[in-house]
Parts: structure tokens; C-alpha cells; sequence
DNA sequence: TGTTAATTTTGATTCAGATCAATTAAAGCG
DNA sequence: CGCTTTAATTGATCTGAATCAAAATTAACA
């Protein structure tokens, strides 16, 4: 459950790398294509965008042209409250796409900013649809991701709807820890990106509370907490913390 | 916010009905389509099933084959845990589109019962894929409804991770209403089909909590509650309650 | 590098909503 | 139609998380 935009569960090794101008590889998009199929797409996405630390990716009412595959770093997505809160509704990392939400009105209805150095590939909604008329498989691909996006929302309503404190943060650790494991890093060890406030928002708590939960995991040695950085000394009962294990796989 | 799997603000008055097999003109997805495009799209959508209430139409883990459009009744999604106790995911009424989230997997990640008798047109998926892509603006309108779906699960998110009990029901009645009033109903007069229970599950909320909420908004004169029969008696104050308005459109 | 600002932790207290419990009302059904 | 089951309301109590508050730590930056 949780984040889950793209779908890095996906075996991409058999790509062959023809694409000159975009290492798509690394995308989520060109899974299962042939070369020439892929040449089309990376004619397609090859404009890319460098996003400082807390720079906007896009802002909440602005035009939707193009969605955005990340290539590297590490964003936030989170709509904005009048009163000045924000709620986010996502962590997103490399191979993921952004820009889902504002196909539905042609603008964006969140705000996309980078919690670290970031870099994405633009691509242009217009062209991505007219080029998957001709190629089915990047069509059925493109409407898994979406569909797959769905799913990790219902995930993230059971979690607020109905998990307490420390089943929400041992659900978010395991989230981030199987996607770091899929891009090839420790599923044990890895540093937040992200404030204790921030992760509050995600999970519906205030930041004391996400500070507790953390101090309580570590009291029981189930992690190590230094600041940001996370160390998973015992997965199997960060999984048991999460009560209803329905939720990750 | 709340839900919207479909686009019911999309006038179809415009449409000619062409369409011998099923009655298209209150589905979802043949929006700006002319006669010979309907006509293709008719003989997709074809088939049609009944189901009863308290009926399944789908249920979790099952195999995915066809999206549903609702022509008739009323049904909740929802996911169960393994503790036997059940997340309610969506309420869905005329017109809406069910079975997206199945995409992903080839495999449903939640249950479709009926709460009242219904009827639904069932929509092979790959057929209507294969239509989309000779139909550029079906396959268009199409993305704009999963993407839809996903903009209203970021504004459940938000209600689930910010609003207080009040405050959700607030939104969840204010959704009803404009729902109702998009089918030609009346907006401020209605009967519930859901129990308060499912209500809670939907909103993250106890039956009890529920049930208080409505003494409580009915004490203010701002609804009158008569077990599932609601009328709203003044829509602006239900709007305040809601605190953050930019949910509700 | 020193100074300031932002973030995190921890404690004390409060409160909204959960839980427990009992009653009332409505819906099925033989 | 009366009986049983299910759903809804309301009250009393408890509890998990919010809030308030202060200290400690870390990051930002001139």
C-alpha cells in the first residue's frame, strides 16, 4: 500500500538501451517495448528539467501539458488548504510519473515540489496519447500505471481511515524500504527525505506524534532512528506492527 | 472531493441517440462522440446484468475482464482485511464507472455490492481499448475519468488525514448532494442507501461517531434526519461546517 | 565559524472520538 | 401479524492522539 505510482516491480533489465537521447531505462514507461517502439517514445520525452532542493515541479491550478517521469531525486506532491496547511498525498522517487491528478481538468490540482536535487523527463500528454494509438502495449501500459495509482490511494484511505499511530509509520517504513530494495538500494538503511512533519501529513498525525511512533519503534528495537537517518533492525515485526499485513506486499 | 468515479458535470444532452443496444446516453464515457462513433462504442457496452441488492457484482481476487458503467441502483467498493472487518473504498450511482483499479493486475483489489438493486453495462476492457485507439477523443475522455478517480481519492485523503468527524460528514452529505442534483434529483432531499456503519468505514469513523454527527447537525437546524431519509435545510451552513470548503465543489 | 532558524524530541495536559452498554426503532420473514 | 434480527440512537467512560510547552539537536548561512 502507499506510494506506489509506478511500477518498479516490473522487470526492466530486458530493455535494450537504443534510445539516444534519454536513458529510458530508467522510466516506467517503455516496459515490454521493442526498439524501434522505443525510439518513437524517446523522441517523445526527451526534454528534461533539473528541480532544485524545495523548488515547484508544478504548482496546484497551473496548465497541464505533460507528465513527469522522474529520472532522480525525490518529491512531494500535496495540495494546499486556505488556511495555509497543506495535506500531502505523496512521496514519489525515481521512475515514477507525476501529473496523473491533472488529466482530469487539464490542470494540475497539487503541488509538486522537490525535497532534494531532482531531475524528470517532460512528456508532453498530447504526444504520449497520440503515440499509443500505434503501440498498444505502451497504451496498456500507461492505463496499469494509472489504475495502479487507484489502487495505492484505496491503500492509503485504509490506512487513514483505519490504522492507528504506529501501524501507519510501520506501513510508511516498509513502503519506502520495498522501493528503495526495487531501485537497487538497502531495504534496512536509507535516510528520509522528508520532515517528521511532512510524514505527519502524509499519515494523518501531527509531527509529535510521528516522533513518538518513531521513539516507541526504536524503544522496542524494531529500528534505529538517528534524525533522518532509518535502520530496520527487524522487518518481520515492523511487518506485525502493521496489524492488518493486507496492506503491503 | 468524495466521490466522483465519473463525470456527471459533462452535459450529454447533445448526444443523438443512435445507439439501438443500450441506452449510452447515460453512461459515462460517450461524451462528444458522433453517431458512427457511438455506434462502435454500442456494440462494446452491450451486455447488461442485473444484480440484487446486497449482490455482488465483483469481488476481490477476482478476475478482471470488463470495466462496469452503473445504468441503475446504487453500490459500495470495499476492501476487506484479514480480521473480517471491511474499508468501504466508494459509494457509486448512475452513470459512474466501476472496475478501474482492476487495470493494474488483471485482478480486482476490492468487492462491488449492490445496496440497491442495479443494473450495469458491462464494458470489455479490451475492447474499449481497441476502440480508444481508432476514437482519439473516447480514449481522451477516458483517461480524463480514471484520472478523475484519482483526484477524488486525493481529496478522501484529505478529508481521512485532516477533517474532524463533523467536517466529514459535512463533506460526505455536501457530495451526496451535488451527486444527486448532477442525476436531476432533488440536492437537499434524500434517502441514504448506506447504513451509518458503512458511512463510518467510508469516512473513518464509528457507527456511534456517525450517528452523533447527525443529532449534531440536525440540533442545529441544519439538516433534518429521519433514519436514512435526509433533508438539507440550509446547504450554506452545512458548507461552513465543512472548515476547509475547497474539498466541495 | 559563529549565529540564527528550523527541526526534533520529550513531557504534561486536554479532548475528540472509540469503546462499552443499554434502549429504541425499523426491517425481514415465517 | 407478531416475532426475530438488524440498525440507530444516546449515555457513560476510557484512551490515543492533539495540543501546549520547553529543551535539545541539526541545518542554514552570513
Amino acid at each position: 500500500m502507499l506510494n506506489d505510482t509506478s511500477l518498479h516491480h516490473l522487470d526492466i533489465s530486458h530493455i535494450r538501451s537504443s534510445c539516444a537521447t534519454c536513458s529510458l531505462r530508467e522510466l516506467c514507461l517503455p516496459v515490454g517495448l521493442n526498439d524501434q517502439e522505443i525510439q518513437v517514445l524517446g523522441d517523445v520525452v526527451s526534454h528534461k528539467r533539473k528541480i532544485q532542493r524545495g523548488g515547484y515541479l508544478h504548482r496546484t491550478g497551473s496548465n497541464f501539458q505533460s507528465l513527469f517521469a522522474i529520472r532522480s531525486g525525490f518529491l512531494k506532491t500535496c495540495v494546499l488548504e486556505e488556511d495555509g496547511r497543506q495535506q500531502v498525498t505523496g512521496f514519489h522517487m525515481t521512475g515514477e510519473l507525476l501529473g496523473l491528478d491533472a488529466i482530469s481538468t487539464d490542470t494540475h490540482t497539487c503541488d509538486a515540489i522537490a525535497l532534494e536535487d531532482s531531475e524528470v523527463c517532460e512528456i508532453p500528454f498530447a504526444k504520449l496519447e497520440e503515440i499509443s494509438r500505434t503501440i498498444p502495449s505502451l497504451m496498456r501500459h500507461f492505463h496499469k500505471i494509472m489504475s495502479r495509482e487507484i489502487v495505492r490511494d484505496h491503500g492509503v484511505m485504509l490506512l487513514l481511515g483505519s490504522m492507528k499511530a504506529e501501524e501507519r509509520l510501520a506501513s510508511f517504513l516498509l513502503n519506502l524500504s520495498r522501493r528503495f530494495l526495487m531501485r537497487g538500494y538497502s531495504e534496512s538503511e536509507f535516510n528520509l527525505r522528508m520532515t517528521r512533519e511532512e510524514i505527519g501529513s502524509y499519515l494523518g498525525l501531527k509531527l509529535e506524534t510521528v516522533s513518538r511512533a518513531f521513539s516507541k519503534l526504536q524503544d522496542e528495537n524494531i529500528i534505529a532512528v538517528d534524525n533522518k537517518h532509518i535502520q530496520i533492525n527487524d522487518i518481520a515485526r515492523l511487518r506485525l506492527k502493521m496489524g492488518n499485513s493486507s496492506c503491503i506486499t
